[in-house]
DNA sequence: CTAATGCCGACCAATGAGGTCGGAGACCTG
DNA sequence: CAGGTCTCCGACCTCATTGGTCGGCATTAG
C-alpha cells in the first residue's frame, strides 16, 4: 500500500520523544507506550532493534531504560525505516546491484526510470532527521528551506495539473 | 515495507509498454503478460482498473484488447498507484482529516511533521508522468528539469551527510 | 455458430506484519 | 550477601493482506 509500517510509525514516535522529553534520563519502554497507548511489546522490539542500531544505549535493571545515543540530527526517517522496517526501496530490484532479487530483471523496462523515482523519494527521507519529526507540525526550517521540489512546467498540458492537484491525499478505503 | 506492490508494478509496466510499444492497435493483456514474464490473469485483473479509471478503452472479440485512452502525460505514477494499490499515503491518519482511520490520533506528536513530509514524497509521485516510465533510462527531461531537490546544509553536520549518501540504496534481506 | 477476448466474482496460498511468551541479567531491599 | 523485582532480550505464534488462480458470463469478429 506504500506506506510506512506501524513499527516504522512506532519507532518515530519514541525517537521524537526521546529527543524530546529525555534529556538525559533513561525512559522505560512502558512510559511511551503507555504515553501513546500502544502495545509494549512490540514497542519494545522495535526498541531493540534501535539499540542495535546503536541509537539507542540501553541499561537494564530497575530504574534502567533506554536513552538516546546520538544527536537528534544525526538520523533521518529513511535511516528509522530502512533499519526498522527492512529496506525502504520502492521495488526489490533497487536493493541488489544485479537482479539477484527481481524476477523480471531480465525483461523489465521500467528499472531505470522507476530507479530514478526511488533515488528521488529516498532522498526525501534521507534529508528529514528525527529532530524535525518532533511535537511541533511542519518546523519552520524544514516548511521554508530544508526540502524545496521545483518543478516547471514541462511537457504537461492541463490535464496533469488537474490530476495532479486533486490527488494529493485522497484515499477510498472501501 | 514501504515499497510499490506487484499490482502497482505490473501497472506501471503495462502502461510504459502501451505507451512505446501500442500507437494505435488494441494489444492483447496475453501480449503483456508473456513480454514480461508476469501472471496473465493477475495483469488481466490490472488492466480492468485501469480500464474502469477511464485511462484505458478496451474492445472485447476476437483481435480485441486494450489501448491507452489518454495522454501518456495525463497520469502520473502517483495516480497509478493510488489507483491499483488504493491509497498511497504514508500513514493511515492522512487520507481522512479527523482521524477516523488512526488509533492513535489523539495523542500522535509526530503527525504534522510526517504530514509534510508525505506531501514532499507525493509530490515526487505525482510530478512523474507515465511518459517518463519507458524502455529508456533515466529520461533526460525528468533528470535535467524536472524533479530537483534542492537541500542547503541546514542544521545537519557531518553525520548526516554520511547517513545520507551511505543509504541510497542498501539493503539487508535477512 | 464458434472461437477468441475482455469482464467479474469467488476462491486459495504464502508471506510478512502485528502481537505474545518465557527467559537472562541488573538494580534495589533487607 | 541473598532474594525479589524490574528491565531488556530473543524466540515464538497468529492472522490480515497480498499475490495468484479458477471458472463462468458477456461481447464481438470471422
Ligand atoms: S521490477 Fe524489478 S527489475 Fe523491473
Ligand atoms: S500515526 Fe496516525 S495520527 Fe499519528
Amino acid at each position: 500500500m506504500l506506506g510506512l509500517s506501524k513499527k516504522s510509525d512506532y519507532a518515530l514516535l519514541a525517537l521524537s520523544y526521546l529527543a524530546t522529553n529525555g534529556e538525559s534520563r533513561t525512559v522505560r519502554t512502558r512510559e511511551i507506550a503507555e504515553r501513546f497507548a500502544i502495545p509494549a511489546e512490540l514497542l519494545a522490539k522495535v526498541m531493540q532493534r534501535l539499540a542495535k542500531m546503536g541509537w539507542l544505549a540501553s541499561s537494564p535493571g530497575p530504574s534502567g531504560g533506554y536513552t538516546l545515543a546520538v544527536s537528534d540530527t544525526s538520523i533521518t526517517v529513511g535511516d528509522v525505516v530502512r533499519a526498522v522496517d527492512g529496506g525502504s526501496a520502492l521495488t526489490q530490484c533497487m536493493h541488489s546491484p544485479e537482479g539477484s532479487d527481481c524476477e523480471q530483471w531480465a525483461n523489465c523496462t521500467i528499472r531505470g526510470p522507476l530507479g530514478f523515482v526511488n533515488e528521488r523519494v529516498q532522498d526525501v527521507l534521507n534529508h528529514i532527521p528525527i529532530r524535525d519529526i518532533r511535537e511541533r507540525a511542519t518546523p519552520a526550517s524544514a516548511e521554508s528551506e530544508l526540502v524545496s521540489i521545483v518543478v516547471p512546467d514541462h511537457s504537461a498540458p492541463a490535464a496533469v495539473r488537474a490530476g495532479a492537484s486533486r490527488s494529493h491525499n485522497e484515499g477510498d478505503t472501501p
